[in-house]
DNA sequence: AGGCTCATGACTC
DNA sequence: GAGTCATGAGCCT
C-alpha cells in the first residue's frame, strides 16, 4: 500500500498527514525538522482540504464538520476503542474506565489507555477527551502541553496536581 | 509461552 | 500521599 505524506499548514504549524489510497491513515504534530519532500499533489483536494479544516476546527475547540475517509490500521480492540473515541463530543470528556465500559469490557481500564496512545490520528480521534478519573489530565501521546491546549480551546475543565 | 510495559484505578496504611 | 496490586492488551524474544 502506498504511503503519501503530506504537510497540512495551520496556525499551530504544520502537521504531517500520512494518505493511504483508501484514506487518511495517520496524523501527526509539528516538529522542528519538517519533512523535506511532500506528496500534496498526489492526493485528493478533497482530503487535504477536510483534513486542514477539521485541524483547524479542533485547534479553535468547534464542531468537526467532516473528515476525509480514514484507513485506519489497528487491533479490533484497539478500533473499538477509536470509534468510541469518536462519539465524544467537542467539549466533552470521558475516563478511561468510562470508554471501557462504553466498549463492553469494563475491566479493560489499562488496555484503552494503550488504544489511546496508539491512535494514529490525534485531533480528529479525539484522544485528548479522555481523562483519568478525577478529571486528572492522564497522558497523551503528542506531549501533555497539547493535550491541555486541545481541552483550553474546549473550555473543559482539568486538574493539574 | 513468558515477560515486560503501560495515557488506570482501587486499595491500604 | 506514597506504596502496592489486579488487570487487559500489545509487543518483544
Amino acid at each position: 500500500m502506498a504511503l503519501i505524506s503530506c504537510l497540512i499548514p495551520t496556525e499551530a504549524g504544520e502537521f504531517t498527514a500520512i494518505f493511504t489510497t483508501k484514506g487518511l491513515a495517520k496524523l501527526s504534530f509539528p516538529t522542528s525538522t519538517p519533512a523535506r519532500r511532500s506528496g500534496n499533489d498526489r492526493v485528493s483536494r478533497k482530503w487535504l482540504e477536510q483534513t486542514r479544516a477539521a485541524i483547524e476546527a479542533v485547534l479553535h475547540g468547534r464542531k468537526v464538520k467532516s473528515l476525509p475517509p480514514l484507513d485506519l490500521d489497528g487491533t479490533e480492540f484497539q478500533r473499538a476503542v477509536w470509534n468510541a473515541l469518536r462519539e465524544i463530543p467537542a467539549g466533552q470528556t470521558m475516563s478511561y474506565s468510562d470508554v471501557a465500559r462504553r466498549i463492553g469490557r469494563p475491566a479493560a481500564v489499562r488496555a484503552v489507555g494503550g488504544a489511546c496512545g496508539a491512535n494514529p490520528i490525534p485531533l480528529l480521534i479525539p484522544c485528548h477527551r479522555v481523562l483519568a478519573k478525577g478529571e486528572m489530565l492522564g497522558g497523551f501521546s503528542g506531549g501533555l502541553e497539547w493535550k491541555k491546549r486541545l481541552l483550553q480551546a474546549e473550555r473543559i475543565y482539568f486538574n493539574t496536581n
